[in-house]
DNA sequence: ACAAAAATAGGAATAATTCCTATTTAGAAA
DNA sequence: TTTCTAAATAGGAATTATTCCTATTTTTGT
């Protein structure tokens, strides 16, 4: 029986109404203005909690801290590995053969059904 | 024009061989014991160089070190979420309705042909 | 061989995240 | 509505991962 503290809902009431992929930081200060209490330990161990139980994304980034999003719906990444911006974007996978692939040629049994794709957003190739 | 020097050609030299995604800590500690003199700053400045020639490629984790692998052939990777392992597997993408969705939907100009994909391996799923 | 550019070693510094302990709180049950 | 206890918190120390710094060395082109 989990315990919904106040600062679990205030977290997670902040990824929810955010649209840009904030990291740990970003997510303590911001709760932190708004009033809440909680500490940075508490941010960490909250957003592990959540996206553990499936309810936000931990975005792994190729360079810098890791970001989080509120799982809305299913819905892609494509990551900046400059600037580390991530977009959402949506696709149709053939998730019955992606998911036969993976079984057949992995360990992996249990997965996603989004992926991740890295590129360069147009603002970094001009530099 | 690159100098390709001892400490960068044993690096490569090691990636290549791995087929086990070596973390940056794993690289450095085993090229010493092969002799190399590389710094732990040098193996880290390698492997960054040679991620961004394209040569190998760097893998964000989820919790814990990157992971670094030699683009032997093109392929995608699926990483388990509690014990960071990475298994590789091939699969045809449509690249173009999947370059088209991108380009239409984000600031993203040109990306990598391959995904990731997170999950679960079998003896995670057991614990 | 010489000069210039690039790369290195080694360690300090920074960034990101987890861990620790004493205290507080949420929720169940009486 | 008080009490009990597992779960959660605050705050900061500790750890991990990575980058940065500077003096020295190496590589490559001429």
């Amino acid at each position: 029986m989990e315990k919904y503290s106040r600062q679990r809902q205030e977290i997670l009431d902040f990824l929810i109404e955010s649209y840009d992929h904030p990291t740990a930081e970003e997510i303590y200060a911001e709760v932190k203005k708004r009033g809440s209490t909680a500490s940075k330990g508490t941010v960490y161990r909250n957003l592990n909690f959540l996206s553990e139980k499936g309810i936000i994304e931990k975005i792994s980034m190729l360079n810098g801290a890791d970001r989080y999003d509120y799982k809305k719906t299913p819905h892609n990444h494509v990551i900046c590995s400059k600037c580390n911006k991530v977009f959402d974007f949506e696709y149709n996978f053939n998730l019955k053969r992606l998911r036969k692939s993976i079984l057949e040629q992995t360990e992996i049994e249990d997965f996603s059904d989004y992926v991740i794709v890295q590129g360069i957003c147009k603002k970094c190739l001009k530099n």
